[in-house]
DNA sequence: TAAAGTCGTCAACGTGGTTGTCGAATTCCA
DNA sequence: TGGAATTCGACAACCACGTTGACGACTTTA
């Protein structure tokens, strides 16, 4: 039996992912959160509980300001962010989520479980945890936001 | 020791395809190929040693025939790809790789069997097989190259 | 041979990234 | 304390990459 070519493992380790995320947007979608796009979940985790500012959250999503501005525009368009006036910094909007915000957080948390769950189920727990231990060796463990514009550059 | 939170999976496996993805092109712009995107190598795979149409190329990357030929315009400027009259059928253009595209592609290969071997040398073998056996079981095993406007869309 | 289908291209547009510039507000420091 | 430097959000112009719709040229089909 002889090993898999080496092109064969970016090809899958992104068809996993491509898969775990197709999952989540259907069920997303079919729980309430139709128009939620790839790029929005990362945006609305990357805001977090507390809310952030435009710079911040380029800076979280490794993009610049005006990129960021344009995503809260788009999320504030669809009623998951809104912007606020800082009361101690009057040149600071704050972005916040709103509830239907924080509920497609919470929804995307729920299914990602479940998902996982089916992984265990298919392939065993400890197969699962393995994969798991294996990827963040290679990785460096650090989880990075910056997802947006990095395929096409 | 807890299991990991359903969402470090689709990260997991996002990190592992981009690290290799991103070592790929470092080691590709170093052996002379430092303006191809991941979209080229993805492309020019689609292409195959035996050209294609723009329409077909579109079939095989999922989107329609009009953006095909605009990355094929890319190709052509970057010099990766050329343009020919298909004798047989004057609506037909075919695409082919120039030298350099094939260039391009056989050190790609080259680069993922090393890249993949640094992998087993830092798991073992058995690990990574096991890693890419577990993959396969949860996606299909089809290899789909309709990669470029999917995350965005 | 007329009708129907396919191929490539052009045009207009949407999304999401970039850089440069700017006024307003805040912070720093001599 | 007050001027200089910095930061924030916004605007504009531009690029990359996708979408539809339309169209002329060419083949295939009935």
């Amino acid at each position: 039996m002889a090993d898999a070519p080496g092109f064969e493992l970016p090809l899958l380790l992104f068809s996993g992912f491509r898969t775990l995320i197709d999952d989540l947007h259907t069920e997303l979608a079919r729980q309430g959160h139709p128009d939620v796009r790839p790029t929005f979940g990362f945006a609305m985790q990357a805001i977090g509980p507390r809310g952030a500012t435009a710079s911040e959250l380029g800076k979280r999503l490794g993009v610049s300001k005006q990129a960021a501005g344009k995503t809260v525009d788009r999320l504030e368009q669809l009623g998951y962010a809104e912007r606020a006036d800082d009361p101690g910094d009057a040149r600071r909007k704050l972005v916040r989520l709103t509830p239907r915000g924080i509920d497609s957080l919470a929804r995307s948390a729920a299914i990602f479980e479940t998902l996982r769950a089916n992984w265990v189920k298919e392939l065993g727990a400890d197969r699962v945890r393995a994969l798991e231990a294996d990827l963040r060796t290679m990785t460096g463990g650090g989880f990075r936001l910056d997802v947006a514009g990095w395929f096409a550059g």
